[in-house]
DNA sequence: GCCATTTAATTTGGTTGTCAAATTTATTTT
DNA sequence: AAAATAAATTTGACAACCAAATTAAATGGC
């Protein structure tokens, strides 16, 4: 079986619980988290040496109240700096954080190529944080941990890449590659388990103990948090929500499968029927995205083509939804991504059409939220990721 | 958030790994789930002061070996009797077994009528276990812990039954009637957990960690095993994997929506498509169990529209199966239930389809058992979540 | 202005779960 | 019988918690 993993639960709990709710009173993390107040005093006393946690002022309260005040904890911003990097198809993405989670520094590399060794990406990454961090006068070495996600097939666990579209070989221990390059400790994931992540520390997953996240850009991808935890599948690996059927035989996938989810609401599926059913020269804008721009635009003005390619692709989404609905019965589930801007635009057809594929109970059905994050989503992720592998390598260490 | 509930590690998986792995030595134990050998001594000998645990002869052993012989420690079988009854349609199957799983008395009891108030059904329920005590002279007061599943919505945890079609009323308290009725305490379930527990328990799911049991019968089930521990979903009820959608706008099912799985290949779905297709002289027997039966041997005897039938059903059912694997990416798939008797005859199809479905990675796809029980899985389900229940209280007990 | 009251935070003392290292026990080989 | 080997246990210590008692820091009433 297993071999033991626990890891001092009441710090993780209460560290989480003040990210959460950043200035709460000792009592108050004791009352929600159901943790005695003789642990919390110890447990933060151990925070606040180690100067993850910071004593804030209260604010002068309106309501006079006796006893002794309340002193608020919160996160100490300085106490570390973070980089996530999100490796694209052409471009490196990054972005710097403060412990607090705050935007300290962000950044857009080319890529030179789009496929290359380990090593290669190593120094394009080593790269790429460097010109971030040079205007802020500061370095790599001032970095306590970096996330980097990627797409393909990532073990965040072994640290492994067993194959992505961004390297050159397979199998790749590509974390300890980017380790050794970079001489900080390095996490890697998947860029699906990305937006989880950034929604779990950073976003409107903020303590939620259970939700999910999907996302539409060029491909769809999803997240799943249980139990405030990613649950990256049981072998590590899973949640290709962009490649669950939904029509059998239907449309070719990218993948080469027939009927994903993916070749009816990804940008190259809409592309590929947009081109087929509507004149190239009604299509406006040469790149992907300002082509799906022109495909709305033609269907809000009426062209009945654009409107039914986007009509099914609401269909089919909601499709998928219903079904991740239909097995996890999430409290939340957060929609988010770049495309994400088109919601509005087919969002009452999708609640209507999802009303109808979930199980109705007794009870309120998953609340579902719109997300849309500026374009560092992916790069806070990874910041997220960073941060996630650094408390976890604080909270290991003995309570110095 | 949430309140702890962490209860005694290592005597839950010391327990389950006894249990899983019957006539194992402590060293052994030590070695498989990474805890100490002291511990293991210790909790071993709690174990077996209650008399959970009981030392077995070592086998006279071939080798002969240097060294202090090892002790087989294994459940002692005797400690306590428990049983399951699940409630269908129009009867309660009653299955009893000892502390090591091994059945010591089954029974079917019709039911008077379908549906009646919680109170009524105790009073069945009552009924049922002491006709299938009384063989064995035993009476309810003997049993140490009672599991009853029935189909619908189920909170497990808080106890309460939503909506079922086997109670009047919503929102009853079920649990606690029960429990009241019979004196003894009682654990109840949806029935589609049932089958996962059963295998987690006593089947092919022993010493597994994580796997899913789908099952095929009147209706189609999903049960999810995640570390361990049956996944009930994120807020007690989920896993609807006979309403997952296969087909936008499909079918008609049961529950009122279009497209579900369970539309296409359970019994009500495959007997609709026939009635339409086939004449009802070509249809053997009366029962829903002999039409089927019919109507594979009209398909087996080379009928095309039978085959079409049967043969629309598998590959809808990889589908599903298809999706299910690519959420999860889970190392094995039990598929069960009693209508797993065909499988034989769309296995091939089934596998051929479910290879084209899922995400090819660079290691072995899930692995996909059939376990066909005999027609008390249900019941035997409903007895391991008495088990379930029954070591949840006595690890909870402080160490006597 | 001082004492009672109230509430937050801390300290004290003790329990429990766990393990590393040393020791005992039960067996086979020499 | 002594040496070797392997399993199981005991010992001693430590870390994580918590309940109860105590201390700290404010306000309200007189």
């Amino acid at each position: 079986m297993s071999p033991r993993t626990d890891t001092r639960g009441s710090r993780r709990t209460i560290l989480a619980h003040i990210r959460a709710r950043s200035g709460i009173a000792r009592v108050d993390i004791a009352r929600d988290t159901g943790i005695s107040p003789a642990t919390v005093t110890t447990v933060t006393a151990e925070l606040l040496a180690k100067g993850l946690v910071a004593e804030v002022l209260a604010e002068p309260d309106s309501g006079t109240k006796r006893g002794r005040p309340r002193v608020l904890l919160a996160l100490n911003s300085d106490a570390f700096l973070l980089a996530g990097a999100k490796i694209s198809n052409n471009h490196i993405t990054v972005a710097v954080i403060d412990f607090g989670g705050e935007l300290v520094a962000d950044h857009v590399m080319p890529l030179p190529r789009a496929r290359g060794t380990a090593r290669d990406m190593a120094d394009y990454v080593h790269a790429a944080l460097t010109e971030t961090l040079a205007p802020i006068g500061k370095d790599v070495a001032d970095l306590a941990s970096i996330g980097v996600g990627l797409s393909g097939f990532v073990d965040a666990e072994s640290g492994e890449v067993h194959w992505s579209p961004t390297l050159s070989t397979r199998n790749v221990p590509f974390r300890d590659v980017l380790t050794d390059r970079l001489g900080v400790p390095v996490q890697i994931d998947n860029d699906a388990n990305l937006a989880a992540l950034a929604e779990l520390w950073f976003g409107a997953g903020r303590g939620m103990s259970d939700f999910i996240v999907l996302t539409i850009e060029e491909g769809v991808g999803m997240g799943i948090v249980l139990d405030n935890r990613l649950f990256r599948g049981t072998r590590g690996i899973g949640a290709e929500f962009g490649h669950i059927k939904v029509q059998l035989d239907g449309a070719l996938c990218r993948c080469g499968q027939r009927g994903c989810l993916e070749a009816y609401i990804a940008d190259y599926a809409l592309l590929r029927e947009a081109g087929a059913a509507i004149g190239a020269d009604q299509m406006d804008g040469t790149g992907a995205p300002q082509q799906i721009d022109s495909l709305i635009a033609l269907a809000e003005s009426g062209n009945h083509a654009a409107q039914s390619i986007i009509d099914r692709a609401g269909r089919m989404f909601s499709l998928g939804v219903a079904n991740v609905i239909n097995i996890f019965d999430p409290e939340l589930i957060i929609l988010s991504g770049e495309r994400m801007r088109f919601f509005s635009y087919f969002e009452e057809t999708f609640r209507q059409r999802l009303a109808q594929n979930i199980i109705d109970i007794d009870r309120d059905p998953a609340r579902i939220t719109v997300h849309t994050w500026e374009d560092l989503l992916w790069a806070k992720g990874a910041a997220a990721l960073a941060m996630e592998g650094l408390t976890d390598r604080i909270l290991q260490e003995p309570a110095g």
